[in-house]
DNA sequence: CCTATTTTGTATTTTATTTACAATTGCAAA
DNA sequence: TTTGCAATTGTAAATAAAATACAAAATAGG
C-alpha cells in the first residue's frame, strides 16, 4: 500500500475536486451571472444536489466552460459551441480516464 | 500559441485552483470545524484576504491537510505532524514547480 | 428597424461561513 | 484516580456568499 508521498502527481485529486460557483468564476474568469445563465440554457449541468442549494462543479464542468468561452471568442453562438464541444468532451473524458489508470 | 486542446494535462489549472472551506471539507473528509481549529493553531495558513471573509485554500493547503490527517491517524500529535511535514511540503513544492515548467 | 439570443442588473430570500463563546473527549503524567 | 493539557466538537448570533425571480440592456442577423 504505497502512500503516494513521492514525486508523482495524484490525478485522483481531480476526481474528488468539487468547487462552488464563486471559485469557478475566479478560476475561469466567467462571471457567476453568466455561469447561471448557461446552466438555465442547459449548456452546462452542475452537480447540485437540490434546488436552492449552492451549485457544485467538477473538473469536467470547468473544462467545459473554458472551452465554451474560447469558442464564443471565436464567434460561435452558444448553441453552436455546445454542439461542437460534445466531441471535445469525449476527448477530455478519455484523457482523464487514461490519467487515472496510472 | 498552442491552445492546449490535446491530450496533455494542464497543470496550470492547479495554480489557479482556489476553494472554500466547504469544498476542502468535501474533498478531504476533514470537518470544517477541525480545519478552522488547525488554522487557529497555525498548523495551516489559508489565503483569506480579510478577517471575517470566507477562508480560501489552494492546492498546497489541501495537500498539507491530507498529510496531517494521515500522520494523526498514525499517532502523531498535531505539533509533531506539523514539524514532520515541513520536509514533505518542500517536496510537494518542488514537484509542482517541475510540473509547471512542462 | 425587428426579433431572438445573450448578457447583465438587482432586490429579496436562503444557504454557508465566521466568530466567539464553551463543553467534551482522550491521553499521559503525577 | 485525578490533574492538566491537547484536540475536538457544539452552537448561537452576525456576516458573507449564493439562489431565485424578476427585468433591462446589449448584440447579432435578417
Amino acid at each position: 500500500m504505497a502512500k503516494n508521498k513521492d514525486l508523482s502527481f495524484d490525478f485522483q485529486f481531480l476526481d474528488k475536486l468539487i468547487v462552488g460557483i464563486g471559485e469557478v468564476s475566479q478560476i475561469t474568469g466567467i462571471p457567476t451571472r453568466q455561469i447561471r445563465y448557461w446552466e438555465v440554457k442547459k449548456i452546462i449541468v452542475s452537480l447540485t444536489e437540490e434546488e436552492g442549494k449552492n451549485r457544485r462543479y467538477d473538473y469536467k464542468n470547468i473544462k467545459l466552460m473554458l472551452l465554451i468561452k474560447e469558442l464564443l471568442d471565436e464567434g460561435y453562438t452558444l448553441d453552436a459551441a455546445s454542439e461542437k464541444i460534445k466531441k471535445s468532451m469525449n476527448l477530455i473524458e478519455q484523457t482523464l480516464n487514461k490519467l487515472k489508470k496510472k
